[in-house]
DNA sequence: CACACATATTGAAGCTTGTCAATATGTTTT
DNA sequence: AAAACATATTGACAAGCTTCAATATGTGTG
């Protein structure tokens, strides 16, 4: 599973915003219609539905229609390779010394 | 350890731009100084010292002043704390359903 | 002390993102 | 079929980000 470092910033582009962070929180206790993430936030339809776009893009969260509403939830498949990526992208390998040493 | 949302939208801004990805790509196999980073990035100096700063500021990325040269390196402390917000943030404890449902 | 070198800061231009009002699409109800 | 409802899309504007040239700051060297 190789990501481009574009794919990478999709991602983590999910986390960069205070609102999108405040979604998370109130997905964390199990999926939501949209209607309900709207009422605890502080913002319009049309700009939750375009950071709901954004999450689901970036794989964290997933989205399911049923009749006219859509419910959304945190994806522990696209959590799990978030971490993954953040996991890899930050080890350490240590093996050399820099040339201006 | 409480940080507000503001301060993970920081940290998670280090890895929204490929550049920055492709920073912490070179800086896995060890502490590079700026010059050594200046190379191998298709940028000016002004541009990675701002990456760079972005990159301290969310922790991820420490500097170290040696003389004249700057070193930096991947904090561990950092990206553990990282790794615990992503996976703090994006845990689901499902405890209830939608009213919509 | 003056000069060369490495990095940081400033200021401006261009691009991207976040936001909203208005509108469109799709679904259920009457 | 029309009305009501939930969500998505469009278009416009404001705010923020990336980038660079120019300049400033700080450090070692002749």
């Amino acid at each position: 599973m190789k990501l481009t470092n574009k794919q990478i910033t999709v991602i983590f582009k999910a986390l960069c915003d205070e609102n999108r962070v405040q979604i998370f929180r109130l997905l964390q206790n199990g999926e939501k219609c949209a209607c309900k993430l709207l009422e605890a936030m502080q913002c319009t339809q049309p700009t939750l539905s375009h950071h709901m776009k954004i999450l689901c893009d970036s794989g964290l969260v997933v989205g399911r229609k049923e009749g006219k509403w859509m419910y959304y939830s945190i994806s522990p498949e696209g959590t799990e390779i978030a971490v993954n990526v953040l996991r890899e992208l930050t080890k350490v390998s240590d093996s050399g010394e820099c040339c201006c040493k």
